[in-house]
DNA sequence: CTCATGTCAGATCAACTGAAATGG
DNA sequence: CCCATTTCAGTTTATCTGACATGA
């Protein structure tokens, strides 16, 4: 590979994303789901019910990727939509139980990536890589 | 955000390699350049003059983009191409004056945006960044 | 009138695939 | 015949834009 990107902070980010991304899609494959499920089934559990809009915001997705989304999510009984009681341009969005043990499931398998992704370094260094990491991240997105 | 992310090395990273490409992509564009530009300058000064296939070996590019962006490198002055002398299905690709001064150009570009990337770290935790990144960049695609 | 919501069609971008034409 | 190279057209995936209808 090049010299020159050998040494650079953002070329070495990128590999390791790669890997990330590589890994992730796999194993979210094979489960038979997709990173935006988990997401969104992630933001229900957390909040509860919520508006498409409002888990689209929760879970870092555009709301016109949560409708398809939640086209998926619906039709394979995860969740549920219905009017929103007080404000009818709302869906208001349930996890289902079996939705629930879909989010349980796919815990299993996001820790296995972890386990996977982290391979390379001991118990300390991952604590490092994860206080300098998120130092990073935060900048431009802190909060 | 979601709880279930934060402590994900995986998500994290991915945050990392969202604010590195922001940077990248916009540095790049405000210089008038593209990254993948940079990659086949730097695959040229470093190996010298090579073939479209084996610069885009060298800089981790599919051949069929090497096409479109020696297009824009030629039109620019930055490369120029020839028949190879002894291999009529190669096309020799060199690196110009003007090519060479661009290169040097986005060189410096590239070390503002590792400049403001790293800017959350000091000294020290550069160092343990890059030792850390290594590791897991090193996954999957060692050597 | 304005804003938010859900939906849809499509743009964008990086990365990749497949095939054709040419030559080793 | 098989393989490498260059080129082109087009696919994929995640992300985002713009527009529309509906309702607050």
């Amino acid at each position: 590979m090049l010299k020159r990107l050998h040494g650079r902070a953002t070329w070495l980010v990128n590999l390791a994303q790669s890997r990330s991304h590589t890994l992730l899609s796999e194993a979210f494959a094979e489960a038979g789901s997709r990173p935006y499920h988990y997401r969104i089934l992630a933001a229900l559990e957390q909040a509860g019910p919520l508006s498409q809009a409002e888990a689209g915001r929760l879970s870092g997705i555009d709301r016109s990727d949560v409708t398809v989304a939640l086209e998926a999510l619906d039709q394979a009984g995860f969740t549920e939509r219905q009017p929103h009681p007080s404000d009818g341009r709302k869906k208001l969005v349930r996890l289902t139980a079996s939705g629930r043990r879909e989010l349980a499931r796919l815990d299993t398998v996001l820790e296995d990536v972890q386990t996977r992704f982290l391979a390379p370094l001991n118990a300390s260094e991952r604590q490092q890589f994860f206080t300098l990491v998120r130092k990073i991240a935060d900048e431009g997105a802190p909060e």
